[in-house]
DNA sequence: TCCATTACTTACATAAAGGTAAGTAAGAGA
DNA sequence: TCTCTTACTTACCTTTATGTAAGTAATGGA
């Protein structure tokens, strides 16, 4: 048996399918895995989000401990986001799913430019 | 470019994570991932979901060609839900967040019987 | 003095997801 | 005839997620 705070569970894929069960989580995993990103450059990346659950979604993230904050004291604001060691360890499951999703298209859909997103900028 | 029917994506995780944006439909691939499952034991497995909400996420599986649905001319009705070759290949992505999961509770949680789920039987 | 900048917050509103409870079909067995 | 069974469907309702648009703080530069 898991547990984490006060939640109960039987198996580690709810734990994981809990903390990654929105929209928009693991994007903003993806594209931290770049680089350390500011707000405004994930806001551009995930360009169909907005401020306000980017916002949430990075609070959420960083109490999970799968995100850090770092502040620094300028004007403008300047905040920076970065992976933690948990976080950086997504990566074999955003690979997963990248790779899924090609075998996926392959048999279900088209694909016309293999290489619009290597494997290291991109979203929809 | 990626194409599934009329919708475009940059880029192929953006596919799988349009497909999988919900609390159950990855449950469910987990549970088929043991064995072939009528709707009752399915719903059983799963026994936080509602019926009304276990159909739909039956239907767009199967519309999305993920899972088969084979109905048994019999009464009381009979009908056998599996995994599609496609649907079969989620098993590391599935593997991969069973992993996660367990090193994410060791930082952030307890474990008291790593065992409860060996990775055969269970879901939250 | 005024505007631009960044990283937010707030109030309000909508959409999507999911739940509950009841109903249905069609035979088998008591 | 009545009840049980399974795999649903339907109507109605609640919760959760997300969006929009406006506002804020603090400073630098025109």
């Amino acid at each position: 048996m898991y547990y984490i705070n006060d939640k109960q569970y039987t198996c580690s894929v709810s734990v994981t399918m809990d903390i990654f069960n929105d929209r928009w989580k693991l994007a903003v995993i993806w594209y931290l895995l770049e680089n350390d990103k500011r707000f405004k450059e994930l806001s551009k990346d995930i360009h169909e989000i907005s401020q306000k659950t980017l916002t949430i979604k990075l609070k959420e993230l960083e109490e999970k401990n799968i995100i850090t904050r770092e502040v620094f004291a300028e004007v403008p604001p300047k905040v920076v986001y970065s992976l933690t060691p948990i976080g950086m360890k997504l990566k074999p499951l955003l690979k997963e799913m990248f790779e899924w999703g090609i075998e996926y298209v392959k048999e279900n859909g088209k694909i016309t430019d293999e290489n619009a997103c290597s494997s290291s900028i991109c979203w929809d």
